[in-house]
DNA sequence: GACTAGGTGTGATTTACATCACTAGTTTCT
DNA sequence: AGAAACTAGTGATGTAAATCACACCTAGTC
């Protein structure tokens, strides 16, 4: 489970033992069952997570109380509600296990300690950030240029996994279409 | 012109006279003309650019040769293609110069070379990147959850100045909405 | 001073997708 | 084992926005 976490963040920085000893050092871990909150609306994030195992579901709920999901993370992933955690604000979205899900939680302060201490895993959060802010830039694009059939294949094509993890319902919420149609899609 | 830099750059961390100098001497200065591009597709990119003044577009263009505006970057925003950038493989976007635009080149040999030499840059794009990122998870949820008649309002909200200084056709491609449409709104 | 290219507004028609309504299978919980 | 909650498919209907088509206006250019 150290491991894991190791050879993700030796993808981008390689650690020696004791640095990732200190890495560890920052870090709690916690499990938790399918349904579980990480994070709830209106209240303040304490946390930035990294998942071990299982799936999470960053969701914002509209006014009319419908759900539109954000993103998934799964193993490898970091998630939170980052404006939220950065700003220290109260959340406007809510991280909630769609699988029972293993995560190490990392507090705003061990981050900042971290990174003073690790200049290495400062530099490993600016590259996650840099692709992270890459990705989210490629969604928008992908939401401005195609329709739903599109968005769905595409999706097919590069997260077939995580297609098959998730319900038909959970995938519509994430394409930003009513159930009905992705279930009268091809 | 570098006061401006400067004063852009010490919002979030600050530095001494000497370490701006070294700032200063891995940015080049270029002017721009309406229409002139800065990046343009299937090239390699090689700058990021910080705006000092002027105004450019973001674009892609699609199969269809539609084009969708992915953002504009005004006074003191940072802007690239990014993802080319910095894994240095054609663009994808192009980057056009809306009004006279004045910009400060950051080439990625010199963005490495600087966050080697100042951690605190480091920190500074870091800063950036996370912001960036956090910013595009908006559009991305306001793309999901609003209709076109409230991402005109959000924007108005949030940019009145931007929102006077482009046509209306500009902008219609930023919302992802056809020009006859953003017509009709009221 | 005519000529072209962008920019804008408005009607008519089409289309992709949402919503409503119903049936039915499958998990989960007690 | 039976109830409750979640999941999935499909028809009928409604609607926001795209597309097509046209008129008009302004700014730059030879």
């Amino acid at each position: 489970m150290q491991q894991q976490l190791r050879a993700h963040i030796e993808r981008s920085v390689s650690l020696t033992d004791g640095e990732f000893a200190s890495v560890l050092a920052h870090l709690t871990e916690k499990q938790c069952k399918k349904r579980e909150f990480l994070i709830q609306e209106d209240q303040t994030v304490e946390y930035a997570y990294f998942v071990v195992s299982g799936l999470l579901k960053l969701v914002y709920t509209d006014d009319a109380g419908k759900q539109h999901i954000l993103s998934f993370a799964m193993e490898d992933w970091w998630e939170s509600d980052f404006r939220a955690y950065y700003t220290q604000t109260p959340a406007t979205l809510s991280l909630q296990c769609v699988e029972d899900t293993v995560v190490f939680c990392l507090s705003l302060e061990h981050y900042h300690a971290l990174c003073a201490r690790l200049p290495k895993m400062e530099r490993f959060f600016l590259q996650k950030a840099t692709f992270g802010s890459i990705a989210a830039q490629q969604r928008v694009l992908s939401l401005l240029t195609t329709n739903v059939q599109q968005r769905y294949d595409q999706l097919l094509q590069h997260y077939p996994r995580l297609v098959q993890r998730i319900s038909k319902t959970l995938l519509a919420s994430y394409l930003g279409v009513s159930r009905e149609t992705l279930s009268r899609l091809s």
